[in-house]
DNA sequence: TACGCTAACGAACGATCGTTAGGCACTGTC
DNA sequence: GACAGTGCCTAACGATCGTTCGTTAGCGTA
């Protein structure tokens, strides 16, 4: 039973995935300000100090943690969204594949949404163009299904916006030990997503706004 | 000419209001934590220790911003939802108006969402059951409609919170210098939700989920 | 003139922040 | 057996944090 690895490091990978995965789940629950670099060394089991042998700063450990995840699910779903292949039905597949990605990945996410101001400009306009490319890949599927006529939706980018605040919000309010797993609620909002929300019967009554 | 409050102080109310505003518009734009007493006087125009006849610590400031904003709405609207007598009318003006406040009230609602944990337990405890009767509101009026016959959502919880995740996301992408005015962009959001979201034609195909 | 109140001031408190310097123990390689 | 590299340590750096101190100028009232 020698084990080189003897306490909460969760496996393989070594200090620095443990630090990332550690120091995350602090900033999800107090903040990327609200927690210092001896604290997360404290829950890592090590001084302050010798997390500067893994990351170049604290900011680094922030990059470590957002850099990928919200563009990884980006780049490897954006081909369900194509003009020319988009249906009903790989919306629906969409939906879904981001409702369940997002809650399984919702420390990161949540630090992501939370703290991308914390980042280099750089980085963080990095990320927000990767989402804004997700958002107008969204808006030109809907502009698509409503030329061909299988979608009736009023504007598509109006609604294609809604549609991504209702799926990422989640998060915000799906408990696990609730009566729904997250694959129900994830197919529940495909079905509300593209036979409710976008897909409404065209009574299409549009009343004059209150305020210009 | 002669002015009692020469300069940025907008107007009436007095040193407090001004602390007040000036804090939540930084604390919205750096975070709460981002954001040093030093910061705030400065931008006030006045020395750190001057805030302290104002208020009796920084989450006191914190707490004047979140304090009102999200009950006040939640209670003069409340009566909209009353199971007696909601209808698709009341829901659609509930949703417009919903979506309408809270962009007026952008900076603060943005502050309560963002830095609610940084208030005292008790506050943050407030505020959050404040938002819970909102919710199980809306849940009980859907509920409401699809006993009567007139919604087909397919579970109401699960619609209730979609539908609050999609308008109160309105704030996170509206920029009022875009083609539409809130008020047009609150509309589509109330024809969305109550034809869209929640009125669907009642095909009601529940396919296995794919993980329990 | 004396008092009390309000709103502000400059200066400093102890604490904590991110970060760095320098050194020690261990490991594998020449 | 010398050497470089890795991983971590203790100790401390200067900066900034929220807050408190004692004081003061201005104003209204007795």
């Amino acid at each position: 039973m020698i084990d080189p690895e003897p306490a909460g490091a969760s496996e393989a990978g070594g200090r620095r995935e443990e630090i990332v995965e550690i120091a995350s789940r602090l900033f999800a629950e107090r903040s990327y300000r609200g927690v210092g670099m001896r604290a997360i060394a404290s829950a890592v089991g090590v001084q302050p100090a010798s997390i500067y042998h893994h990351f170049s700063s604290k900011a680094d450990i922030l990059d470590a943690i957002i850099a990928d995840v919200t563009e990884r699910f980006i780049a490897a779903h954006l081909y369900l969204l194509d003009p020319k292949f988009v249906t009903a039905s790989s919306m629906r597949q969409l939906v879904t594949e981001h409702v369940v990605y997002f809650w399984q990945h919702r420390i990161a996410e949540a630090v992501g949404l939370r703290e991308l101001k914390e980042l280099s400009v750089a980085r963080a306009e990095h990320v927000r163009r990767s989402r804004r490319s997700y958002q107008d890949a969204w808006i030109c599927a809907i502009q698509v299904g409503v030329s061909g006529g299988w979608l009736p939706a009023q504007n598509p980018r109006v609604a294609a916006l809604a549609l991504l605040s209702m799926i990422n919000g989640v998060n915000a309010w799906y408990r696990e030990d609730g009566p729904l797993s997250i694959a129900e609620v994830a197919e529940m909002h495909a079905e509300m997503a593209v036979t409710g929300l976008l897909g409404r019967p065209s009574m299409r009554h549009v009343d004059s706004p209150r305020r210009g």
